[in-house]
RNA sequence: GGGGCGGUAGCUCAGCCGGUUAGAGCAGGGGACUCAUAAUCCCUUGGUCGUGGGUUCGAGUCCCACCCGCCCUACCA
């Protein structure tokens, strides 16, 4: 739901757990990038909400800046046109289909922005953290941009020098800007950041930033006057703000800055800011630069995800290899495709991924490890109770290695998926207790016990010991299952609630979303007496790859 | 050029401060079972740990060099 809420200000503000996504720049459509790191936080915000937590969970779109106005231009549009277009028919449209939760939608176009954006940047530059400065330098015409004397590399005479990353001779320019005193930070952050060893994380990212802020920081020009697209200088109208600068500030405006006092004391400072691993360095130096000038607390935690690799590239919208993020749903399901990334790829890391891959785990995984358990059960209590969960007289050792597992399962993803952001390991917790059930059925055989209990060819007409094993290990699997459906509800929200309802849960238990982590491994929740269905098939086997 | 990271079974990856026969999942092979989406469960084949040196009683694990790959280098998650 991509949709803005009244924040209601009925409870006393207690401080929320907020996490936000990169606004994403609007240069294009979103890609599965975009996809990876946004369903990363929703997964990590579901979670959150489901231990009873106050959460809130950021996504947007940074709209200003020079590409944008270009391939405005390029479309015979204007870039608010632009922009409002691939909004919402590209980017809202796509978080819905993938069942994002946020509980907001912020756009740097907007008014509650812009005005905030201005009133903070003049507040730095009445505090002197900014100044006018003439720029000149060598400028790369290829990353429109000025680099610094020494990055350059030395070119076919002795005058010409080379950018490092075109490798083709660099122009000398000169311009007016302002400038942030992002240099006086440095020791600061340095500081900072030995202080607070986990506010960059992975160790891979924070290393990358503490190498990077040692070798010493250089102001940061802030203000652009060859192109009008950007929110003006109050001071300077002839100046627009340097689109990151920006852009940054979308974290705090959306959370009440300058406008709602109270809901930015319960907002501020984030919980989390997931970022691509490319746009670290904004957030891990600049953002806490600009921060502590202004005054404001630091978010506590910068968390960098790696890119995803298709084939050993790297997927973004200048290498469309493309593949869309509805090619892959159309083809497994939305829940599977959730499922799948988060799983298959450390978080923080690279991770290739292919679509045989995705097949063999969809397969693997899903449909015959989770799906099929689900499936049996509710087959066997529908065949042996008509439907009718039985009670559990006689619980034995083999029921207590259940408990254990799921008791074990539960704090397991609670603490990774949580806390360490480790989806993939939280994950694999909770489905090597699927795991767990589906062996414990096997060796239980309840198919032959029910024999023995009825009597089915025998010539006792069956036993009340049988019986009572029966609706034991039945029970004993069905509310392992209803724990299972709590556990992967932030992952698979769509498939959990399939499994909510074929448990018949709900009506004793209540709504699957106000499920909670700390009651999840309380053996017995679900009661006897339960309406279970056979359902639709959790995860349906898969068609042949269409041709590509 | 500077900086960060990786190279371990067919594939994707674990292997912390160096210590007995290098692990997991999937794929491959064999068996059991039949409640279930021909699913499940058990067993199993498979690796000179990128290369070359070094330190050490002992190195995938530390040091050096090299090769290969990826990323950042100040507007692609």
């Amino acid at each position: 739901m991509a949709a803005t809420e009244d924040h209601s200000t009925t409870d006393a503000p207690r401080s929320a757990y907020y996490v936000t996504t990169p606004i994403y720049y609007v240069n294009d459509r979103p890609h599965l990038g975009h996809a990876y790191t946004t369903v990363a936080g929703d997964v990590l915000t579901r979670w959150h909400r489901q231990r009873g937590e106050n959460v809130w969970y950021l996504t947007g779109t940074d709209e200003h800046g020079q590409k944008i106005m270009r391939t405005a231009e390029a479309n015979g549009v204007t870039p608010q046109e632009w922009c409002d277009k691939l909004v919402e028919e590209a980017w809202k449209p796509l978080w819905q289909h993938l069942d994002i939760a946020n509980d907001d939608f912020i756009r740097t176009t907007q008014q509650r922005h812009t005005d905030r954006v201005q009133e903070f940047v003049q507040d730095l530059h009445d505090k002197g953290e900014i100044y006018k400065g003439g720029y000149s330098g060598p400028y790369c015409v290829g990353c429109e941009e000025y680099k610094l004397p020494n990055e350059l590399l030395p070119g076919a005479t002795e005058d010409e020098k080379l950018c490092p990353i075109h490798k083709r001779p660099v122009e000398w320019l000169e311009e007016e800007n302002y400038f942030f005193r992002l240099s006086a930070y440095g020791p600061k952050l340095l500081e900072f950041y030995a202080a607070n060893p986990d506010f960059i994380a992975p160790a891979t990212a924070r290393n990358e930033v503490l190498r990077f802020v040692e070798q010493g920081l250089q102001d940061l020009s802030i203000s652009r006057s060859t192109f009008n697209w950007g929110v003006p200088l109050p001071w300077d109208e002839k100046h627009v703000l340097y689109v990151w600068v920006d852009a940054l500030q979308n974290y705090i405006t959306a959370a009440g800055y300058g406008a709602d006092p109270e809901r930015f004391a319960e907002l501020w400072p984030a919980s989390v800011h997931l970022v691509g691993k490319d746009i670290l360095r904004f957030h891990a130096v600049i953002w806490p630069a600009m921060l502590m000038a202004a005054g404001l607390p630091l978010p506590k935690r910068v968390v960098a995800n790696g890119w995803l690799m298709v084939g050993g590239e790297k997927m973004s919208k200048s290498n469309l290899t493309g593949i869309a993020p509805t090619d892959l749903t159309s083809h497994f399901g939305v829940d599977a495709y959730r499922y799948y990334f988060l799983r298959a790829i450390p978080f923080g890391t690279d991770g290739s991924f292919s679509w045989e891959d995705f097949t063999a785990r969809y397969t693997s995984e899903l449909a015959n490890d989770f799906g099929n358990l689900a499936s049996r059960v509710a087959a066997m209590v529908g065949k042996y109770y008509g439907g009718t969960l039985p009670a559990a007289t006689a619980a034995g050792a083999a029921e207590q290695a259940v408990v254990d597992g799921l008791a074990k399962a539960a704090a397991e993803a609670d603490r990774k998926i949580g806390e360490e952001l480790d989806f993939a390991g939280g994950i694999a917790a909770v489905f090597d207790f699927v795991k767990l059930v589906n062996g414990y059925l096997t060796e239980q055989e309840p198919w032959k016990v029910a024999k023995t209990a009825f009597g089915e060819g025998g010539s006792a007409a069956g036993s009340e010991e049988g019986q009572a094993r029966l609706a034991t290990i039945l029970y004993t699997a069905a509310e392992a299952l209803r724990a299972t459906a709590v556990l992967l509800n932030p992952v698979m929200p769509a498939t959990s609630a399939k499994l909510w309802d074929s448990l018949g849960a709900e009506e004793s238990l209540g709504a699957l979303a106000d499920q909670t982590i700390a009651t999840v491994a309380d053996w017995g929740r679900l009661p006897a007496g339960a309406t279970v269905t056979k359902g639709d098939i959790l995860f349906p086997r898969l068609e042949e790859k269409p041709a590509s």
